[in-house]
DNA sequence: TGAATCTATTTCGATATCGAAACATCTGAT
DNA sequence: ATCAGATGTTTCGATATCGAAATAGATTCA
């Protein structure tokens, strides 16, 4: 393709950002039939192929502050599509799990959800996709490596 | 790089939401020392490089709804970054422009924000920036396109 | 065992964002 | 010239998210 100059990272940064946007705003709209948002889509997402995770697992692997789950678990156990239940050995842990009505929402909202993410990249390749996801992964790696380089810092400075 | 089966549309999502959480992450704590928001800093940034801007503009370039750009231009406005001015001829508009304050903050912040981003991406190649760029671009605009056909068709329902 | 420390979760207060409604001004058709 | 509809901006109420403090339970070690 367009092979010029050399491409600056702010430039990448922008385009990126820019593309995020749009696929993220068709996402919401493709499950936005069901009420959820796309955080707690992704919750449903993980306990459905992950079995049941405790309030910290689910934070990591959403990537979202403890807060915030515990505010996310709030409103599906409001609505009746996740559980909290109680850790076995350990009183400190709420173990979360889908319901039968979560379970069935989320297997229909997922696969029409993929349906549609499918349908909407139709025109990338197999080898753009391919190339894309290479590139995102290295990418998001080297970004996260300088997050935790920089987060072990300031964790020295307070000595 | 890995070939294997084919990606699928969910996976590459997956894939880049992880990845724009690391790079958003690293850019806000580059610009945090400044007390602006990404968001803030991306108006400024524009309001540098474009020079003065009505509301709607800026709205539409930072992808941000009139709300929020109202909401943004308050916060700047109260630090003295920029200036609320009249349209010429359209009363309506209020016309953005940066105050010589806040011009030098964003010349700062830029270029240190700039640096930043290069010296994270350095592990990418030329090769690796420019296809992430072009796939990128692609995606977003396919995307894009989705959203687009979508809010017709909904328009189109009021009939 | 008991005290100090660590870990899991929730609460609290603050913030950025949004959509919709309200408001002000402009434009175009008659 | 006027009025109906279009356009630019702000206000309002609601929501998701966050960091830090609070709470409760586990672990370590002297």
């Amino acid at each position: 393709m367009s092979e010029q100059k050399a491409l600056s990272a702010t430039r990448l940064w922008l385009v990126m950002m820019k593309a995020y946007d749009a696929v993220r705003t068709f996402a919401e709209d493709s499950i936005v039939g069901t009420g959820l948002g796309l955080s707690d889509f992704i919750v449903l997402e993980m306990l459905l192929h992950k079995g049941p995770l405790s309030m910290t697992q689910i934070a990591e692997k959403a990537r979202l502050a403890n807060a915030s789950t515990t505010a996310a678990i709030d409103r599906l156990e409001r609505r009746n599509l996740v559980r909290r239940g109680f850790h076995a050995t350990d009183r400190r842990v709420r173990v979360v799990e889908l319901t039968d009505e979560g379970e069935k929402l989320i297997r229909c909202t997922f696969s029409a959800h993929s349906r549609d993410l499918e349908e909407m990249m139709r025109p990338l390749s197999a080898a753009d996709r391919q190339a894309l996801h290479d590139g995102l992964k290295k990418l998001g790696q080297t970004a996260a490596a300088s997050n935790k380089a920089k987060s072990q810092r300031q964790e020295g400075e307070k000595a």
